[in-house]
DNA sequence: AGATATTTGTTATGGCGCATAACTGTTATG
DNA sequence: CATAACAGTTATGCGCCATAACAAATATCT
């Protein structure tokens, strides 16, 4: 606050601040996101897949049989919109809707040979980008830097919802 | 991989895990992100803002007659988009476009009174919401997430762009 | 000075992620 | 058997972001 007042800055060649943003923890996870987003959605484009693919498709891999329900649930996101996601995954031969047992309401999504593969080999990609755009953290920041934020997804997990 | 194989999971109740997903960086900032945006978004509906308006608000308060391209810079998102959210503010009366003396091009951004109030009293429910939502963090660990996320921001910043 | 390039703001447009609401068919519950 | 609860679906709109093309003003270069 001592140094550099509320002059105008008008002429001043260099970036302009947003000091008081960044000291938001909203405003600078918004910022970090969005460069590491921007890149894995290029990676991502490369194999035929978006962001909600992708991570539809590591879940549905992960955990075979679950249900479209299930699905929306371990990705935060409302039942209606998996239906597109699961859609596109199931058109190119990803994943397959198959019905179950004792429930005629219900789909079991299963992944495909072809889809295990590339999700394995998306997987891979997106790790090495990764990789690049973290360059700047160690080891034990990353780690940090992980158990940090899931300590917030997992914060709220009961409370503020609604 | 050892224990919990691959077991249909149809039937087990908890919630479907993401584990795979969770590993990557953007997938867990993702989440951490969405989270307080939501809150975020909500705190600043109650001031008649958005959050890419407040941001450009608290852009334009730190650095009065700053030009729109610059407030574009600032906020690492396209010229053409600021002109809605300046649109916006200014027809709020938060804002003021003002000409610039030598340059009949570009304005010169200037918050008004009624503007600088409202981004201190909307600055101040965000960091109350936002000291909620970190609750589960202590001091030193909400400065290290800060930290480590400042380092992701600034390390693309002449690298991968592009 | 005059042709050319660059900068600033603007408009139009589309994509992506997400949410809500209303509906159908199916299963569970009273 | 009537009613409620659940799974999936469809339609729709919002918010954020990017690209492309353009007019007016300024900078640059010969």
């Amino acid at each position: 606050m001592a140094r550099d007042g509320e002059d105008t800055v008008t002429e001043g060649a260099g970036p302009v601040p947003d000091r008081a943003l960044r000291r938001l923890t909203g405003y600078s996870l918004k910022r970090a996101y969005n460069r590491l987003q921007t890149d894995a959605a290029r990676v991502l484009d490369g194999f035929g897949l978006r962001i909600t693919t992708y991570s539809a498709l590591s879940v549905i891999c992960a955990t075979p049989d679950l249900r479209q329900s299930q699905l929306a649930e371990a990705l935060s996101m409302e039942r209606s919109n998996t239906v597109v996601i699961v859609d596109t995954l199931e058109q190119a031969d990803l994943i397959e809707r198959r019905r179950v047992p004792h429930d005629r309401r219900s789909y079991a999504l299963r992944a495909t040979k072809a889809g295990r593969r590339l999700f394995t080999d998306a997987t891979a990609a997106l790790e090495r980008h990764e990789d690049e755009m973290l360059g700047a953290l160690d080891a034990g920041e990353r780690e940090e830097l992980m158990r940090l934020l899931h300590k917030i997804d997992e914060t709220g997990a009961n409370g503020v919802r609604g």
